[in-house]
RNA sequence: GCCAUCUUAGCUCAGCUGGUAGAGCACGUGACUUGUAAUCUCGGGGUCGCCGGUUCGAGUCCGGCAGAUGGCUCCA
């Protein structure tokens, strides 16, 4: 117990050594922009996630020399080792030092009336800062930050408010660091969803057809068809049904369910037909109500979990899209539970179950849930609020998910649960959510009959686990760096004949394996074997099978798995047992090691 | 949508101060008939994102538009 204390006091002190250094390294970023243009109008400077930045208004753009010039500049000033004075000074006498800068003139205004002022000097340059900062700038080691970029910001996160120019740096304690931190984020570009989905030929985005839309190549396909086939065969097992339902829908199914009042900056303009202007469809919810309202409901039918993988469309500006994880049109993997207030606890408790049982299998099992209560304006009784809410945190409490509370984030309908995954890089992603709706019900007017003959309004449950097939195939693909385990990849299996006279040998093999299941190839081109191998491994295919004399003679195979050593000789059905049992299993591993 | 940058062959990229486009990979062809991460030969392929301007002449300079990238903002 002790340890762990101590490793958590470890932790937290070199977070804060960091916090500190990065300030810092803004500060003096600060100074050394001002150097360069004496002019420049400063705003804020904070430390962030592996480092830090400053925004600026200046008078002309930054140019990547510009950053060079900077952080040389910086890593002077870092070496004539001054130190850092804090000081505590009156409002007057702040407004004053800070009488040529309107930013900092702007947030001294802002600061509560009670508060002691703080300024920090370093060298020449002065900042209205609350810090904390290092003592010297000798703490800060110049080898170990670097500017990374420039780019717009505007001034308080207010469109209406002048664009400044925002430069990002990273910082850390010691040059090694640095460098792992800088090779951590070539590991990011190289596992690039974008890139990987050329290079593997699984999707493209066409803006001559319409930025934001996805094209599923054969090979992104295949994969998308093994995450449904699973989706949908654990959802069966669930107990969920499956929906289909429209792209469209007329104006009074978006005035009834408020989106055409709250949302209709998000939504697609109409299409005008027989008089009727139609939407396509930001969300599936009011179809789903749709057919929930085809007949009375008896409290006996109740949970009905309906699930749709529901292909919506939503506008989004075009500065936001961003491959598969930013797109204006998307399949959502939503379901709607409709229940009776005694149900919420269990129906939550299993939603919850559902959705980690979902990640295990897709090889996420770091995941982490964010409680969202009340906003100050919300529909929905109190006490509904307060049942809802019970039963999201009890679900969370009895599985044991850690979880943090985020106070007054939720939406106005009602309570929610956000889960975040973390991927192989250690990058978290929102892609499970779980909210209940308040609104929907009421202005749809659903109800069941329950056991006392009285007419009662249900809960409703939205959820979607993976959120969209898109985003999710974004998220996959670079957790697995397109490496993905056999279950998902496109090509599992390819034979490749160590001459053409095995060419026929190397074809029966694939049909023995494509009979048996398999998503298989065989490469019969004119190649050398050497750069067939080099070429499918590069494909990330999980097996290739070099198939020969020996093999020929034996009715074995001799196989290559993607990782780890070959194997040779193996009995054909042995293989084929073997790869069956791994995909089967959604294991990661790709042959039994020993 | 806003700020900055970028857009040359299917992909990755060269093309200096303006003088009518180039490489590697990929693709096609022919040869070789091969045992573990690129065999050799020859070849096809670009209205240099689109529109306009400056100029004797624009991939190159200027303007507009579109898209992409990095952010900001948004995501009831």
């Amino acid at each position: 117990m002790a340890d762990v204390a101590e490793k958590r006091d470890k932790t937290r002190e070199r977070e804060d050594r960091l916090h500190r250094i990065r300030h810092s390294t803004a500060h003096i970023m600060a100074e050394a922009v001002l150097r360069i243009f004496p002019d420049a109008k400063i705003a804020i400077g904070p430390a962030i996630e592996n480092g830090f930045y400053y925004d600026f208004d200046l008078p002309r753009s930054l140019s990547p020399e510009d950053l060079e010039q900077i952080e040389e500049l910086m890593r002077n000033i870092v070496g004539e080792d001054h130190e850092f004075r804090r000081e505590v000074v009156g409002r007057d006498r702040a407004a004053e030092i800070f009488s040529d800068q309107p930013y900092k003139l702007e947030i001294l205004r802002d600061l509560p009336e009670d508060e002691d002022v703080s300024i920090y000097a370093v060298d020449t340059f002065t900042d209205l800062c609350r810090g904390p900062h290092v003592e010297r700038t000798k703490e800060i080691n110049p080898k170990s930050f670097k500017l990374l970029n420039v780019a717009g910001a505007y001034w308080r996160g207010d469109e209406k408010r002048p664009m400044l120019q925002r430069i990002y740096g990273t910082a850390w304690e010691n040059p090694k660091e640095l460098r792992q931190h800088l090779d951590w984020l070539k590991e990011v570009e190289k596992r690039d969803h974008r890139r990987i989905g050329r290079e593997l030929d699984l999707f493209s985005i066409h803006e001559e057809a319409g930025p934001g839309m996805i094209y599923w190549h054969p090979k992104g396909g295949r994969i998308r068809q093994a995450v449904e086939d699973y989706w949908r065969e654990v959802h069966r097992r669930d107990g969920y049904e499956i929906l289909h339902t429209p792209h469209i829908g007329k104006s009074w199914l978006w005035e009834t369910s408020g989106h055409l009042d709250f949302y209709a900056d998000g939504m697609y303009p109409p299409m005008e037909m027989d008089k009727s202007d139609y939407y396509a469809k930001p969300m599936n919810c009011p179809f789903h109500i749709m057919i929930y309202k085809t007949g009375v409901r008896s409290y006996r039918e109740l949970p009905l979990r309906w699930a749709e993988l529901g292909t919506v469309y939503r506008y989004e500006k075009s500065g936001t899209l961003h491959g598969l994880l930013r797109v204006r049109g998307f399949t959502q993997d939503d379901a709607h539970i409709f229940c009776t207030p005694d149900q919420v606890e269990s129906e939550i408790l299993e939603v919850l179950r559902f959705s980690l049982r979902m990640w295990k299998a897709f090889g996420f099992t770091d995941l982490k849930a964010y409680l969202a209560t009340a906003p100050e304006k919300s529909v929905g009784s109190a006490q509904m609020w307060e049942q809802a809410l019970g039963s999201l945190r009890q679900a969370i409490e009895t599985e044991g998910l850690p979880y943090e509370i985020d106070e007054g984030g939720g939406v106005f309908y009602g309570p929610k649960i956000d889960i975040k995954i973390k991927d192989a890089l250690g990058r978290e992603w929102q892609l499970t959510t779980i909210q209940f709706d308040f609104n929907l019900p009421e202005r749809f007017n659903i109800s069941f009959v329950d056991s006392d003959g009285k007419e009662k309004r249900p809960y409703m449950v939205h959820r979607a686990l993976l959120g969209s097939l898109e985003r999710f195939f974004g998220v996959l693909i670079e957790h697995y760096g397109g490496a993905f385990p056999a279950w998902l990849a496109p090509v599992q299996i390819v034979t490749i004949p160590v001459a053409p006279a095995f060419n026929e040998y190397a074809a029966r093999v694939a049909d023995t394996l494509g009979a048996a299941g398999f998503r298989v190839e065989s490469d019969l081109s004119d190649g050398r074997m050497g750069a067939k191998i080099r070429h499918h491994q590069g494909q990330k295919v999980p097996y290739m099978l070099i198939l020969g004399e020996k093999e020929e003679a034996a009715g074995a195979v001799s196989v290559r798995p993607r990782s780890g050593p070959q194997v040779n000789g193996v009995a054909l059905d042995e293989f084929s047992a073997t790869a069956k049992a791994i995909v089967d299993s959604k294991s990661a591993e790709l042959w039994p090691s020993g």
